[in-house]
DNA sequence: CCTACCGATCGGTAGG
DNA sequence: CCTACCGATCGGTAGG
């Protein structure tokens, strides 16, 4: 059963999503794809190159969701960002939650361009809200770098409590997010 | 130069901290404490009891913050808890980093014990959403299990991005956030 | 992709 | 708290 550098991401992914980075060895992750931690090496040449790979699919996930957002009023484009994040968490979890959470296993470097990504797709939050401050839509008195960061923490930490199978499915989750910051937001 | 038990401690928690518990060996510690890694044996059983240690102060710091709010409204009260949640973080980082990212690198047992403080933490928030929605001051249609998700989300988000010495200070982020949350949950 | 390794480092111990 | 180790495991390589 031949494994193509693919599935290794893909199964590496996952183990660090669930164990982390430093928890997940080349051993196990070899015998989640049912191959020696050494022949690995055939696909990849190092173990930090995995993590490159996980954590740029997850860079790459948010910024096409950021970009792909639409909305004819402030209000309609940051529910649109919200949906689109929740999007991402939903159908590719591992990406988005290395993505998120590993930036610091990663030599300097790589770590700083990972926090630019992640500064990068901020901005289009801070955007959106700057667009409500100044068309009257959101209030005046809270910054928009404030603003964005308070509901990207709601957002970032939908991974660690939410079930989609649970009471709430997951446009009900977007609904509910998206309304609890619009009426944080409004003026 | 003869170290504590709580020396080592206090600084295994600076370094689990930082860079994670998995990432932090006895020897950089040791090395940290002006001593090799084996020397830290003669003050502790085990490496993991290090983190039960660091994540043990955290859960008890967060549990006398929660026993410690007071209000004569919810919107009082729950400007108290949020408060005294920037407190500990203020005041403990290192204990309330790990206390809240860590867990997972503890054995099975011991991460449902943590989860369960933590969930014991959340339920002062939750009770005091109770209270306000039934004594009409907040919404009915948000439930308090998921509004206090929201605001403990940003909460325990604060440590990733603020810095006490930039433009806000402490009083300021808590009265922001506190705001923040108190719009969203209004009637 | 396996066999057979490498040096480095890990958490931890015995004895002083 | 150090010296001198232990077995296990780490990421990784050479050669097939």
């Amino acid at each position: 059963m031949s494994r193509s550098r693919q599935d290794v991401i893909e199964v590496a992914g996952r183990l660090f999503a669930e164990r982390g980075y430093h928890a997940t060895s080349m051993r196990a992750l070899g015998r989640e794809l049912g191959l020696l931690g050494s022949s690995l090496y055939a696909h990849i040449q190092s173990k930090e190159e995995l993590l490159v790979a996980v954590v740029e699919d997850g860079a790459r996930f948010f910024g096409a969701a950021a970009a792909a957002a639409v909305g004819d009023t402030p209000e309609a484009e940051l529910k649109s960002l919200v949906a689109g994040h929740l999007r991402v968490i939903a159908e590719h979890p591992n990406q988005a939650r290395t993505f998120l959470a590993e930036a610091r296993s990663l030599d300097q470097a790589l770590c700083d361009r990972i926090i630019a990504a992640r500064d990068h797709y901020e901005e289009a939050f801070r955007t959106v809200l700057r667009k409500g401050i100044a068309d009257g839509s959101f209030r005046v008195d809270l910054d928009p770098k404030t603003g964005s960061i308070f509901i990207l923490s709601m957002l970032n930490a939908v991974e660690r409590w939410y079930h989609p199978d649970g009471p709430m499915d997951q446009d009900a989750l977007a609904a509910t997010l998206s309304d609890f910051a619009l009426r944080a937001m409004r003026r």
